[in-house]
DNA sequence: ACAAGAATTCTTGTATTATCGAATTATGAG
DNA sequence: CTCATAATTCGATAATACAAGAATTCTTGT
């Protein structure tokens, strides 16, 4: 992943309610969540959401499909893995040892 | 991790010039890196690095020490796995068989 | 075609963050 | 003590992001 990209998708992230929203999606899986859903479940203004969805979106962090009248959006597993693995390089290059993140993954299965 | 915790920290990592900082960092382990020398290595103002390197302490990423005249810095490996973790939390919660981290870095044994 | 629902876009105001250079603090050498 | 070095802090300004509401687009049902 280029850096850019990892500072767009990091910035994206960097967000009280963009954290919570990603979260839901995370939670609801390839289904996804409609913005209004979000909006509700967090008591955030619809026009807000909107706002932090399409910047989550710019981040690469989910994508959006239309169904209906509601536009559902979705994390994009593919770009977070993406996203881990660059953090995970960085920190782990040269000294594996001591960051151990990997064993941590390991023991928990996740 | 707290959520505001974890905010502060992404957020302090998404900028090219403190990811870059904080690479540096990562490479130099433990003994860490004087501001000067991060500033010279990266060509940007010392004042500026020192901006930086404070905005990345703040978020828990880096601590620093005294050596003589100098202020060396070095990364918080505790801190970055804390990070990773959490964000994989998010990642994988709910759906492990999709995002598949954890595999991968076990592959690499990162 | 018309009305209502679901989201987004646009506008304005505010707040946070970035940048630059000058001034300041802390340290080591003579 | 005084000087030079290494960083930081402090000003002011510019850029970016956040927030709230009105207006607009797109879609479905009648």
């Amino acid at each position: 992943m280029r850096d850019d990209l990892a500072v767009e998708s990091l910035s994206a992230l960097a967000q009280e309610d963009r954290l919570a929203a990603f979260r839901l999606l995370v939670k609801a899986g390839p289904k996804g969540l409609a913005s209004g859903e979000i909006a509700e479940k967090l008591a955030i203004a619809p026009t807000r959401m909107s706002f932090h969805l399409a910047t989550l979106e710019r981040g690469g962090l989910v994508v959006s499909r239309r169904e209906g009248r509601r536009i559902v959006y979705s994390v994009s597993f593919d770009r977070m893995r993406g996203l881990l693995e660059f953090l995970t390089e960085d920190c782990c290059a040269g000294h594996p040892e001591i960051c151990g993140v990997s064993r941590r993954l390991n023991e928990e299965d996740c």
